[in-house]
DNA sequence: CAAGACTTGCAAACGATTTGCATTTTTGCT
DNA sequence: AGCAAAAATGCAAATCGTTTGCAAGTCTTG
């Protein structure tokens, strides 16, 4: 998703595209994994951005549909874009922490087994894995 | 469960089955879905338990694997009973957040697709689901 | 270019969870 | 049972991630 695009994404919610957000959207879409804000924050190189700035955008890229909020039971968040085409989850090394994507997703074959069980449609999910890494292995 | 096997299971742990944690064992076997620390301490009939012997005591359940903890993109965490021989998953509502059980779980069948690739082996995984409840259909 | 809408920095506030410490309860042994 | 050692608890204070109020700055749109 080109800048362009994001820029559009953002006015169509009232919302602009400033220099905080281009550079947290640059860093989220040149990261390898999802990052904390912490993290994000630390890589910013415009001058004194508050954190209180970064969260704010976050979320506001997250309202937007162009942020992941990202789950791996630490003490903190993590965020990704959203990249079109692409539904991705996460393993993370129990031992080591190493997170790499997982592209492979069953989630959807679900849905139908969900909607006889409860009556629920599936709308939306939320998986993370956990496992060891092939550094880690045999340890 | 019963208070038996829990109490084993604590003993193998150094750690005793006192009458906080008999009882935050009883409220959430007897739970319907995942509670809150908040609302664990609420049902609580024991006099004067603090908020942080709940925490701590969640904390000692799950160390040996009696209590599973829970996202739901809330502001607190979920905890619930591990019981043999149920995987089980949720789903919550976006629309009224009533919570669900899903038992079917297709996650396993991802791990051979998980270790070639990426070479993790997939030991433990988190999903939870979000839809829409019968109720909230058609509103 | 002006008026209003959206953003930001800063500091203070928040809410969930954790921790230090002195006291009480439980355990393990005799 | 009786007791010393280990673990658990209440209480208050501290942490930590995150959010918010507000005044000042920046954008957008006509």
């Amino acid at each position: 998703m080109a800048a362009m695009d994001i820029a559009d994404h953002l006015h169509g919610h009232r919302k602009s595209l400033t220099r905080a957000r281009t550079e947290i959207w640059r860093i989220l879409t040149q990261s390898e994994k999802p990052l904390s804000p912490k993290e994000i924050h630390r890589r910013l190189t415009v001058h004194k951005v508050d954190p209180a700035t970064v969260y704010r955008n976050l979320r506001a890229l997250k309202d937007v549909g162009l942020v992941r909020e990202i789950d791996l039971r630490e003490t903190f968040k993590r965020y990704e874009a959203i990249l079109p085409g692409r539904h991705v989850h996460h393993i993370m090394c129990q031992v080591c922490g190493r997170i790499e994507k997982v592209r492979h997703c069953v989630v959807q074959d679900m849905a139908d087994a969900i909607q006889k069980e409860s009556g629920f449609t599936l709308e939306d999910h939320y998986l993370e894995c956990f496992g060891i890494c092939p550094n880690c292995q045999g340890i």
